[in-house]
RNA sequence: GGUCCCAUCGUCUAAUGGUUAGGACAUCACCCUUUCACGGUGGCAAUAUGGGUUCGAAUCCCGUUGGGAUCACCA
């Protein structure tokens, strides 16, 4: 049988890590095995939807390669893919439920907010008198009209096993399960009815989903069971965490997919770094692409327990990214963020320089910033014991500097490298002693992105100039 | 609280009864070097704890401790 998965995200907002982690080994159980990945929305709570959060979910997921087979917009032949388009088709199974004796209508006024825990718990615990009703005086109470909710029938005894890939064997007693909503009194399904016939009717194989499910997934193969179903197979995936106690959430303001990328992280490092949040190949390489994912990937090799988020990892295989893009595809990356820079700058040597020093793409402003203008500085950052300078060597290399470039021929690393050591020679001082100096009075930096003479081909001839006469006057 | 789940360096993890407990990030040192990086070499660093089982336990069993999840007309 074709493997089939689905990422059933609900509209509510930004896409967090956790969530396209699971979306990343739905896709991938689905792929590596030449399976299909669907999209479903999962909007059946109108008080959570967020107005683009669909679109956020769209873009992500294509930003990041994992492309759907069926889902709302592409749709396939399950649709539709969005919940709240598919009520008719959830009152009509929670009403064949009942007949078949899975579940019961219940009349019980609820009470919004407020106590809304103990309200539940009140019915779940006592079993809820509405299930003393008959089926056929039921029936004529909705017909005239009466608000009911369908509520789930737990009537089993003893212990319920399941087997999940990740955990293995679970034992719940079915005492523990209680009997929870399925259709709401606005006609629409909660989670624990929609995903069930969803999953069916969708014909998904491999069901994904975080562990916290893992004690209501009993109460899910009752259902299965009462319409006769076979349950899916259960993937069940430990949380990504913010740090021991916490899990990542955007409640806490935790990093989203597109935070990251905002702060300079390229999608496909944060694809990578999160597939080995809780899995790894079983071999100790740790760069991979999506393609590469695909081929190697294995459920079985999930692990159980929380894995928490860490940046500075993720940071470090962001660098190597990075420096794997060729030099063009880095430079167009950086494009964006060289916007307040100075017009007539040489952008190719500039992200020459910048590719092996960066980690993320948003550090290049901070890299970039004495570009547009130097800095206030004092004459202290001239002293350097290993270079040996002092602002008095300082003074003296600019000086001996200055007529030299102005006479140089062609402005490039190779020619103003010889030059300049040329200079220290002639002047028996060390290469540091002049180009050090050059460095500081193009900078006004203690580091940049390359040494003395790439910052010099960097900004141009004339620039370069201005700024080493600017820099004697200060000297003097 | 009941129930379920989890537990290897600071972090991500490998080792499915026999390894000097391996790798990566971070960190430290050194090398390279026109600063800083990149790159290279090396160091520090872990089986939560107590009992079993076994010739032999990170690995299997039980207890303890710690942590998480769940107990909604949210998903």
């Amino acid at each position: 049988m074709k493997i089939r998965t689905r990422f059933a995200p609900s509209p509510t907002g930004y896409m967090h890590i956790g969530n396209l982690r699971t979306a990343l080994y739905e896709y991938l159980i689905a792929k590596s095995a030449g399976g299909d990945f669907i999209l479903r929305i999962e909007d059946t709570d109108q008080k959570r939807y967020v107005e683009g959060a669909t679109d956020i979910i769209f873009q992500t997921l294509k930003r990041v390669g994992m492309l759907w087979d069926e889902g709302p917009d592409v749709g396939g032949n399950y649709g539709p893919y969005v919940q709240s388009e598919r009520r008719d088709i959830y009152a009509q199974y929670a009403h064949k439920l009942v007949e078949l004796g899975g579940a019961h209508y219940c009349f019980c006024a609820h009470k919004d907010d407020e106590d809304e825990e103990e309200n539940a718990a009140a019915y779940a615990k006592l079993k809820d008198p509405c299930r003393l009703i008959p089926l056929e005086e039921a029936k004529k109470r909705i017909a005239n009209g009466e608000p009911f909710v369908v509520r789930q029938n737990i009537n089993k005894k003893g212990t319920s096993i399941f087997h999940d890939v990740v955990y293995g064997d679970i034992e719940i007693d079915y005492d523990e399960l209680d009997e929870g909503v399925l259709l709401k009194s606005d006609g629409l399904p909660t989670y624990n009815f929609a995903n069930v016939v969803d999953d069916h009717l969708m014909q998904i194989t491999h069901v994904v989903r975080g562990n916290e499910y893992i004690s209501s997934t009993p109460k899910y193969n009752l259902i299965y069971e009462a319409f006769g179903w076979q349950p899916p197979v259960y993937v069940h995936v430990p949380p990504v965490m913010k740090d021991a106690q916490h899990k990542l959430s955007k409640r806490n303001g935790d990093a989203s997919f597109q935070d990251l990328v905002a702060k300079g992280y390229l999608p496909e490092a944060i694809l990578n770094y999160i597939a080995l949040l809780g899995w790894n190949p079983g071999d100790e390489r740790e760069i991979f692409s999506l393609d590469e994912l695909k081929s190697i990937f294995s459920a079985e090799r999930l692990n159980k327990s929380p894995a928490i988020f860490d940046i500075a990892k993720l940071t470090w295989m962001n660098g190597q990214y990075i420096r794997n893009l060729s030099a063009e595809e880095f430079d167009e990356l950086a494009q964006p963020y060289y916007q307040n820079l100075p017009q007539n700058l040489d952008t190719k040597a500039l992200s020459a320089a910048l590719q092996p020093r960066l980690e993320t793409l948003g550090q290049i402003a901070e890299q970039t910033d004495f570009l547009s203008a130097v800095p206030e500085y004092e004459l202290s950052l001239y002293e350097n014991k290993k270079m040996k300078t002092t602002p008095e060597v300082a003074q003296k290399a600019l000086t001996l500097v200055l007529p030299v470039l102005q006479n140089i021929a062609e402005w490039n690393n190779e020619n103003l490298f010889e030059v300049l050591k040329a200079v220290a020679v002639n002047n028996e001082m060390k290469n540091g002693q002049i180009l050090y100096p050059v460095r500081i009075a193009l900078s006004g930096k203690e580091t940049t992105p390359g040494g003395a003479t790439e910052l010099a081909v960097i900004l141009g001839k004339e620039e370069t100039l201005k700024r080493l006469a600017d820099a004697l006057q200060k000297l003097k």
